[in-house]
DNA sequence: TTTTTTATGTCAACAATGCTGACGTAAATA
DNA sequence: TATTTACGTCAGCATTGTTGACATAAAAAA
């Protein structure tokens, strides 16, 4: 590996090179994150989407499909080709919505819970390793800087529900 | 949106709550990273994996073919793909290494420069604005979880070289 | 009640980007 | 001289995103 371009005294290029080196956190982070849930994804047949389906599924029960559609931010055809696959064979179930009958909730069943779980053993092992390794404190900066980077207030609000302190 | 699953005084849960928001936060700033980018890139006929390529070659000129394989971990077929259109649409160059001359040194031209500008002008003013927004410490904590979501020590070390005091 | 809008689904085609496997060449190294 | 390394290429396949068009049932508005 060579040496990082145009590293100089430079004030404007420190500064620079502080963004950057976000950037690429960012990406090896991502990429290192993704990485196990893909491999076992692959051994059932599945890719990075049905995690993401199963995953938001599991969090929000009972979700409809346009706040998946909201949160995924990708087309209806793009999830609806995953989400079906995931009723088919069992890991999700569709229930008419109480009031707007239009609605379809989603649950995992069982076999989609117990692969949610397998899906994100790895990612919150890395999480609690990461938080327990860098401190209550850096965890606090961290949270501030990544809400930072999310753009919608509606995604920020996701969050804004959790203090230790509080609940 | 409904609210998230089993959220309850347990501290087991709490625990899970905050794991679980990692993984969230993650999703949705990558989601929100790439956004602007991929806009561009479609434009131009491209995809992320050839904003990828352009941001590391600049970032680090005359790497060889091997180190860029080395930092986004893909196949040499899924890289030679799109290193290859970016050679011959003028936005990367190679030379033969100095030394050995199997190795193929890769460069941005000036073409390739003025693209990365454009590529990651938006990423930049995303993390200028979020670390402005959290404060330094918070920076501080931001980069210490980062890097302790990070596998390697290779990809850790590659930002070990940035202290704002000793420069 | 009729009309319009909304929530969801479906078919088809296309593009980008991963993958595996096989094979090839030139240069360095043993 | 034989082997390994760095890089490239061809072919095929799967996943996942896109656009566009069309369909249905239920809710909401006129």
């Amino acid at each position: 590996m060579n040496t990082p371009a145009e590293t100089s005294a430079n004030p404007l290029f420190l500064r620079d090179e502080e963004l950057r080196q976000g950037i690429e956190m960012l990406f090896y982070a991502y990429r290192d994150f993704i990485a196990e849930p893909d491999a076992i994804l692959r051994r059932s047949g599945f890719g990075r989407a049905h995690h993401r389906v199963i995953y938001f599924v599991g969090r929000y029960p009972d979700d409809t499909v346009s706040a998946l559609l909201d949160i995924l931010q990708i087309t209806k055809q793009s999830l609806s080709r995953v989400l079906g696959q995931l009723v088919r064979e069992g890991y999700i179930k569709q229930d008419k919505g109480p009031q707007d009958r239009r609605q379809r909730l989603l649950r995992l069943t069982e076999k989609g819970r117990e692969m949610e779980r397998q899906l994100t053993a790895d990612q919150r092992a890395r999480f609690s390793r990461a938080y327990r390794d860098a401190g209550a404190e850096a965890v606090d900066g961290f949270r501030k800087v990544m809400l930072g980077l999310i753009s919608r207030d509606d995604d920020r609000n996701r969050f804004k529900h959790f203090d230790k302190t509080q609940r």
